[in-house]
DNA sequence: GTCTATAGATGGATAGAC
DNA sequence: GTCTATCCATCTATAGAC
């Protein structure tokens, strides 16, 4: 992911700065002195505090998308859309629940990207979202999925996970597991013929 | 809801400056100014730039669990649990699109409060949520529904509403009354037996 | 109740030594 | 590559005149 250790340092911490105050009440001081290091030395491995939250949206992002296309990857094709929307809807939920820091500057914090940085960012959602779109797409022409509007319940079916990350912590009393094997049960139901 | 003119301006002021921007990232200063008032003017009517988003989110709060009162009120108990929880959803969803910079900053910024200032807005949040919970329990008991667990499922519906405020604004190409008929539908969908 | 002026503190980023 | 020192801008909040 990142290499050197002070720079790796450094994500580490902005990423439970950024996840816990939000991007504007955290201070580059703060990130890095709590990674041991003086004031100045962010600025060897990143340009400004902004470039700090482009990479952790781009390292969050990428690992989803990518966790996402190897778990479909991993399915039978010739599956029913009810399974292998099933893996993609556990496998969403779980990433958001088991990462929840990174989920939540992902879905929270990206308003504070440059424009520039912002479009890179959307190509990434917009993969993941064509993803899902498409698994619902294959059940409504299959006959399993009954749903008035693809895009709308796909935008439902992603709210379940993405909502998560407003409240969840590990220590919640449930398991990412537990989750997101209950949260995807429910999803099924919402788009089932 | 506020009285005096000049707090009044305040208060809408700083409601489209958070949302937007974050409470973090919001002036004082802008705040002011785009209410046509000097920077000092603002803590004739608010003590700080908490206090005014304490206010903030008291207003949206107990509109909200007004208009969620009022709405099942307004159904006739004799209504099955689904007639009664479709309504309580779409005025739930439709509360969230109608005024979605109130709704996001309800939402997404209470981690600016103060602790004294969270603990009352949670009460409210908390009687909202047993409202729901309510219901779901109600028609889990009468057969129509069926969820392996009313907590978890009174968060998937809610989660459907508080999602919407990361992405809805009114020129989306869906009025608040679309998303929240088709919204609803789907949240049903998700419970019923 | 609104203003101008400013205190007092903090934060992003840079300069230059080692 | 890391440091100390610091510039300079910005921000919350207050003082005191009108």
């Amino acid at each position: 992911m990142v290499d050197n250790p002070s720079a790796r340092k450094l994500v580490e911490v902005a990423l439970d700065e950024f996840a816990a105050r939000g991007f504007h009440a955290t201070t580059t001081r703060d990130v890095s002195t709590k990674s041991g290091l003086s004031p100045a030395a962010m600025y060897v491995y990143y340009s400004s505090k902004e470039e700090l939250l482009f990479q952790i949206a781009l390292i969050g992002h990428s690992a989803a998308r990518d966790r996402l296309d190897d778990a479909l990857a991993n399915v039978d094709p010739s599956e029913g859309s009810a399974t292998r929307l099933e893996v993609i809807l556990r496998e969403f939920i779980f990433w958001h629940a088991e990462h929840p820091t990174l989920a939540r500057v992902c879905e929270y914090e990206l308003q504070h990207l440059s424009a520039e940085h912002v479009a890179q960012i959307e190509q990434i959602r917009h993969d993941i979202q064509t993803t899902v779109v498409g698994e619902v797409q294959r059940g409504v022409e299959s006959g399993e999925f009954d749903v008035p509007d693809v895009r709308f319940a796909t935008m439902a079916l992603t709210a379940l996970a993405i909502d998560i990350v407003r409240w969840y912590t590990p220590g919640a009393g449930i398991t990412p597991t537990e989750l997101a094997d209950n949260l995807a049960v429910l999803g099924l139901k919402m788009v089932a013929a």
